[in-house]
DNA sequence: ACCGGAGCCTGTTAGC
DNA sequence: TGCTAACAGGCTCCGG
């Protein structure tokens, strides 16, 4: 589910809620969503430990423990992580009961707990010592400074699947998924369908600047909400509401008045327009 | 090296 | 209303 901008969102949300704290005690509920090592080492490993550094790595969120290892969590489709309040006994409240789709807590020592929670169970969680263990084969971060238009066309270069299929793909950029890659071809003028190699340079370049709009504007909005895209903080990203194409199929481009079109690229929802796009 | 498709999961929505 | 199929912001694995 969230994307580069999301996923920045949520690092920025949690370093204040979580630096500092120690993790008491954990519970895994469903092992699968632990990656490495196994469940119960993992457990094992993080109890005591402190979170000390938050950083991001494509849509990966790498939190930084006290022992020199790093949690390393991918929400894909439907994760979502939650601090919960500590609950006071004496006022009467209950504690918040854990749902169905609550996999992995976290005790913390300020009473609080954190919860991963994820309906589809597609996101996981790793452990490592080196986090380039799980993020080494990611391709550039598309807001570093060295991420010029060259190392894009370059990457795009003789290539043959469609750019948005290319766009997608993890190794060729980092972060980009299916929102922002419709909207940012649409800001580059570009149809989708396109085999990457097929690009121009001067092409390839607006779409290099496209892409760092959308994703800017994406995290100035504090991501996209849409269906179960939520910050941990609970306030609600805004950037849906600046989508040009994104689930627009049949309304009219904001452009032209063309009908938006769908077609299915890499096995996504692709939208564009036919007449702005080409 | 590269490409497209199946599979992983559950819930919601569109269509008959 | 009830059923079924399609769809959902992602990724890995596998065969060609």
């Amino acid at each position: 589910m969230p994307e580069l901008p999301e996923v920045e969102t949520y690092v920025r949300a949690l370093e204040p809620l979580l630096l500092g704290k120690t993790i008491l005690m954990a519970e895994v509920r469903w092992p699968r969503t632990i990656a490495a090592p196994d469940a119960a080492r993992f457990t094992d490993l993080v109890r005591g430990r402190r979170f000390s550094s938050f950083d991001r790595r494509g849509k990966y969120m790498l939190l930084g423990l006290d022992s020199g290892e790093t949690l390393v969590v991918h929400l894909r489709m439907t994760g979502e992580l939650r601090l919960l309040s500590p609950t006071q006994p004496d006022a009467g409240a209950a504690p918040t009961p854990i749902d169905k789709h609550t996999h992995v807590l976290f005790d913390l020592d300020t009473n609080e707990q954190l919860r991963y929670r994820d309906t589809r169970k597609f996101g996981r969680i790793w452990l490592v010592e080196d986090s380039a263990t799980v993020v080494g084969n990611l391709g550039p971060e598309p807001l570093d400074a060295d991420f010029v238009p060259q190392t894009l066309a370059q990457t795009l270069a003789g290539r043959k699947a469609s750019i948005k299929a290319l766009l997608l793909n993890q190794t060729v950029l980092a972060g980009v998924g299916n929102i922002y890659a419709d909207e940012a071809l649409f800001h580059a003028g570009i149809d989708p369908r396109r085999a990457g190699g097929s690009l121009a340079l001067e092409e390839t370049k607006r779409l290099h600047l496209a892409l760092r709009d959308v994703l800017l504007a994406g995290i100035e909005a504090q991501g996209s909400s849409v269906q179960n895209y939520a910050p941990p903080t609970g306030a609600m990203g805004g950037f849906q509401e600046q989508f040009q194409v994104f689930r627009r199929s049949g309304e009219p481009c904001f452009t032209c008045g063309t009908p938006v079109s769908r077609t299915v690229l890499s096995q996504r929802s692709t939208h564009f327009c036919p007449a702005c796009q080409s």
